[in-house]
DNA sequence: CCAGTTGTTGAGCGCGCGTTCTCAAATGAG
DNA sequence: CTCATTTGAGAACGCGCGCTCAACAACTGG
């Protein structure tokens, strides 16, 4: 007993594409309509192999979950708070979300969003892990909220922390209702006229 | 053929009872996961009575998500644009919501958002159906804003449906995240940083 | 009463779900 | 080569799903 000295026969896939396709999965269809045939197909992976590589179908959503947080960690870390001007930054972030929607045929809206509103009733582990990804967000506004703060972009007189909450609300509604009527125009303006407000703030 | 003359067994349910059941139902679970078997011993209504009634599981998730405009409706009718000062009211009717996430064990959030996050692709009756629920929020929040800037609650300057639209983005996404955490008063002085700064933009 | 129409009942249909099992294939150590 | 070990392949399991159906109950006009 001891050490695993002995080599078995190699994978023929790589675990973090499998977790990147199912991911897609089930950001397209969701978590209930996409069955575990639906998954071995797009996978190339059969049932087997899954189940023994990551244990149910549950298990391999809570990795996709985590990976999307990854993603999204990219888009709301540093950059945000990097130098130059903050508030377009944050636009550009927002309308990015608004374009992704326009150019599919079918707008996925956000992972997250659509995993709060389908699976979370009782579901721990899946609430925590959207929570965590709430923060990873509102953390990442925060971040750039402060930046504009001390560049004089927005007013010192305005609550940092709920403002990023607020950005927060204000992206996953966008993701909601982008789903079912993604015309772009009243979804930007709507983006437009909460960071103008914002600015306007005065102490 | 002719004239149904001849009256026939009554029933023994009120078809808005059931479907208001149902509503609660599907909000509470959602739509994949509340099966034919949880309707049928929730409402007290067998399959085959169920079916003749209203079609299938489909058609009456329909019946409900109309069920669920007509009370949004009530809520974001007149009453938002009537005498007084309006922003407080609408202030109101956000707030409602986050308090009775808070004082849900396990808070369902907005029945459409959920379905949005849900149900969507490919269903167009759904995404209609949606999108309608959508727009009676909106207008709603519109005619209270129209009210609002008459009343100089608000500057001229404010595009008025573009603020209309961010409210309903601001009161999904704070459905969405109400979902996973719960904790009213991130939320509340979110909802609050929204409103004042929507009030302090000056023309 | 009967005739005619509709509602109720609950067993039961086929299907696809998530999951498991068995067996052959592939690898490197000894 | 043999052996221990892991992976690949895919048939098969039991279950619960959405849904249907045939027999029976309740009702009123004639």
């Amino acid at each position: 007993m001891g050490y695993r000295s002995i080599v078995a026969r190699p994978r023929t896939f790589d675990e973090q594409d499998v977790i990147d396709r199912a991911m897609e999965l089930f950001w397209t269809r969701g978590y209930e309509t996409t069955s575990i045939t639906d998954l071995t197909s797009a996978l190339g992976v059969h049932p087997g192999t899954l189940y023994r590589t990551f244990g149910d179908k549950h298990a391999l959503f809570l990795r996709a979950l985590a990976r999307y947080r990854e993603r999204l960690a990219d888009d709301f870390g540093p950059s945000l708070a990097e130098g130059g001007p903050v508030l377009p930054r944050i636009r550009a972030v927002l309308i990015g979300w608004i374009d992704l929607a326009a150019q599919e045929e079918q707008p996925r809206g956000c992972l997250i969003a659509n995993t709060a509103g389908e699976v979370l009733p009782g579901d721990d582990e899946v609430a925590s892990s959207v929570r965590c990804v709430f923060s990873v967000v509102e953390d990442g506004f925060l971040q750039g909220l402060r930046a504009a703060a001390r560049q004089g972009e927005i007013s010192a007189a305005v609550d940092l922390p709920a403002a990023a909450a607020m950005l927060t609300m204000l992206l996953e509604g966008l993701q909601v209702i982008v789903k079912a009527d993604p015309d772009p125009r009243r979804l930007v303006s709507a983006v437009d006229t909460a960071l103008l407000s914002l600015a306007s703030v005065r102490g």
